[in-house]
Formats: structure tokens, C-alpha cells, sequence
DNA sequence: GCAAAAGTGTTGTGTATACACCCATGG
DNA sequence: CCATGGGTGTATACACAACACTTTTGC
């Protein structure tokens, strides 16, 4: 079944910086960021607020910049939280309060740093309410929400929502948080010991009435994020 | 571990049309498409040859559309072909010739149509020979290619490179084209078969000197495509 | 009758799930 | 001594990979 030969001539008419054709009106290109933690037993999600409305951190790139770079510079700009892992999520085109924006939606995880949060706790939303986001910020959370809940299966993702070192049950009530659902002890612990990604520490955490816990920490291997993410993801 | 109280002030000064800050010099956005076929046993890229140059089909956005469609106008427009699928890849930033762009690409996939192929022969390349393309086009190939392998195995998606009705050896070889190995027959077969994707029709395909082949066709079922795909994928 | 592709089963191996009890500790 | 969470093993179902021969047809 050959593709066979037939030209059509049409393109060009489109084409970027070609002189002939008069320059178009370009949008705006606005870097959002769903920058999530987890704390009180909740997934959350930064939403300063700025001029009165919550809102996804935010803001434009430069050319100097790579893009993922802009996103983690906006995280902290509106934030002032350096984040500990950022993926880039979707692109979209959209209509908001009269101007034409292309949205490159980002995620980012952050630990429960238990110094200088940088954030008042009152600008986290928890994620399963989001009324007070605008359309379009709202989608763009539901979205990374998915993409996290995903990538937790797969991927070392949860070491960036960790401190250092951790339990196995503090690890195990982080996936329960984000994925909203209950897990099985035994193979929880099961599976992620056999996955070979977590490294045991001499220490044990005691506290409350019952045996200490070992402590872990995460390998720092190369890791199994590099699955969808493409090549270049930190180019210039 | 709670995140605690300490408001960082800083936004804003990166805010998009707030009049206060001048407005910055913006990106140009340029759409690029990977549009595959499967042709004469290759994994092919749509190439148009403009201004001398092979480069992948591009263009830009307008207002007036959702940015999926933007792109797939750009494919009609760039190759007189209507894809048959399209889905976003990955936004970046990079600097060619002198322009600050938003490369926000995509893959799409057309089936070998039988007639006018609308895009002559020459203007196809063979997915593992793409030397005549610039390095930024050459990179987003790389990323589709990935991706694309990377979803045979958990969508529907070959069906988007398959004509209307086809054997299971069709099947199996567009799949051993695009993954450039060797699959099992028995094992492909039974896979794709529970799966319960395929519908079989009365028809049989007789060619060559041996049994006569059952002709299937995909199920209009709702399908696994939806997995990593935001639900936005074609809004306004 | 022979070349060429269609079609067809079994077995082992690894992976995910369901499920319940004893142990060490602090108070 | 008791309340609390830490830690452990087994049986079953399912998914996947390896592997070879018979059948139908056109020439």
C-alpha cells in the first residue's frame, strides 16, 4: 500500500517569520504551574492569592530561559518555595478576561519542609476543593491530579513528597493520601522492597507505644522517570 | 507536619495584562506536527519539502481555535492530508534563526489511503533516516517516535494507521514496523483478540497461493485512548 | 505437489491480590 | 496489662513468553 504521488502545494501561507506575510498577532504565552504538597493528611495545591482571587502561580517566559526553567523561576516568584520536582503537563489555547493566552500547564511537588514553609498555610488548597480557582486554573489541576495519581505507580514520583528519611507506613499513607484510596499493607511494603528504589537506614523512629520503625531513604539510582518524559526536558 | 505560617510577597511582577508592567516581547508559538504513516514497510514522516528545506509541518495559532485544531489544520494545510488522529507531545522554548519560539508539538497519524495520498512520495521520510531535518525537528521525531511505540501497547492507536478493514498478519506487521522487532504470531493474536478491540466481518481476503484471510475491523468501542490525554483535549 | 501464509494450544514463569496474626513498646 | 502501630507469609488468579505443526489455497 504505497503512498503515491500527488503534490499539494498549499503551505507557507502559515509560516513563521517569512517577511511576505504580515506578522500575526501572537498570544501570550502564560506558564501555570500545580505546585502540590502533601500535609495535614491532605493533598494540596499553592494557590496565592493575588489581587483578591486565588490563583495558579503563574507568569510568562524569556528567551533566555529554558521553558522548564521559566516554570520552576514562576513557581518561585509566586511562591517562594523552590520546588523539588517539576514535569510539564499540557498545552492549551484559551480566552480569559479579553486577552488570548496559550496556557503550558506544569506540575510540581514539594516536601513538607518542616522549616520556613515560605507559603502561608492558607494559600494551600486542599485538592479536592477548588471552588475558589478560576475555569481554567481548576481544569489544569484536575488534570496534574491525574498525571500524579499515575505517575505514582511507575515512577519514584513520592520521593518529592517525602522529607529525607521515612517510614514505610509514612510512605505508604502518602500514596493513600494522593490516590485517595486504601492500600494492603503487606504487599504495599512487598512491592516497593522488591522494587529495589528504597535503601535502609541504621536508624528507627520511635514514637507513641509501639515498636520503632526502620527508617528509610531512596536510592538515589537512576530512576524510572524517564519513561514519557522526553530527552530534552532541560534544553535551551 | 504541617506547612506553617510565613507569607512570602513577591508575585505580580511576572503578571500577564496588568498594565503596570510593560509589556514584554512575546514568543513567537509555532505548531509542529509529526504526521507518521505506515507505507512499503516503514514507519514514515510527513516532510514537505519549503524554501528548499525539509521540515516538519508548522504553523501558528489563531484566536479562534482550540490549539488541537490549530494543529490539525496545519497538517491540511502543510500536506493537503486530514489526519486521522492527533495528540500533543511537548512544549519547549528554543531559539532558530533569530526567533524566540514556542514549539508546542504534536504526533498524528494518517492511514495509507489508497487514494490520493494528497503528498508525494519524496515528501515522505523513513522515521530511522531523518538527516535532512533541522536538529530541533530531528528531536521532536525522536520524542513521537517514542511515545507512539510507547502507546501501541495500551491503545487503540494502530488503528489510525490501518485501512477500514484488514488481516490479523496486517495488523501484526504494522506493528512490528513501528516497534521495529519481531512479534510472536500466536501470542499477538491472542492478545489482540481477547482484547476484544476487533470486530470480525463475513469477509475474507484471498491473495497469493494459501488460505484465504479473515478481515477484521476496530470496534467503535470508547476507547483506552483516554488514558494520559487531559480531558480538555478540544476546548476553546 | 509444492510454496506460502493462515490458523491453532499448552506449559511455565512472574506478578498482583486477598487475607490475619504476633511482636515490641510506652504509658 | 493494654492500646498502638510495626512487621511478616501463603494461596490463588491472571498476564505474558516460549515454542511447532497442520490446513488451505494458487499455481
Amino acid at each position: 500500500m504505497a503512498v503515491r504521488t500527488a503534490t499539494t502545494k498549499s503551505p507557507s501561507s502559515t509560516r513563521a517569520g517569512d517577511g511576505a506575510t504580515p506578522p500575526r498577532a501572537r498570544p501570550l504565552v502564560d506558564v501555570r504551574i500545580v505546585l502540590f504538597t502533601v500535609s495535614e493528611g491532605q493533598l494540596r495545591v499553592a494557590c496565592p492569592v493575588v489581587a483578591g482571587d486565588r490563583e495558579l502561580p503563574r507568569g510568562e517566559p524569556t528567551p533566555s530561559e529554558p521553558l522548564d526553567a521559566s516554570a520552576s523561576r514562576i513557581v518561585r516568584e509566586a511562591t517562594g518555595i523552590q520546588e523539588h520536582y517539576i514535569e510539564q503537563l499540557y498545552t492549551l489555547s484559551i480566552h480569559e478576561s479579553r486577552d488570548w493566552s496559550v496556557i503550558v500547564s506544569y506540575m510540581a511537588l514539594v516536601r513538607p519542609e518542616p522549616t520556613s514553609p515560605a507559603l502561608a498555610e492558607s494559600q494551600w488548597l486542599a485538592a479536592g476543593d477548588l471552588a475558589a480557582l478560576s475555569a481554567a486554573d481548576q481544569m489544569v489541576v484536575e488534570y496534574a491530579v491525574v498525571r500524579l495519581r499515575a505517575k505514582l505507580g511507575y515512577t519514584n514520583i513520592a520521593f518529592y513528597l517525602l522529607p529525607e528519611t521515612f517510614t514505610l507506613s509514612d510512605l505508604q499513607e502518602t500514596y493513600e493520601i494522593v490516590l485517595a484510596r486504601r492500600l494492603d499493607k503487606r504487599n504495599f511494603r512487598r512491592r516497593v522492597i522488591a522494587s529495589g528504589i528504597l535503601a535502609e537506614t541504621e536508624e528507627k523512629r520511635r514514637e507513641g507505644s509501639h515498636s520503632p520503625a526502620t527508617l528509610y531513604r531512596f536510592r538515589p539510582t537512576v530512576d524510572r522517570e524517564t519513561y514519557l518524559t522526553p530527552p530534552w526536558a532541560g534544553s535551551a
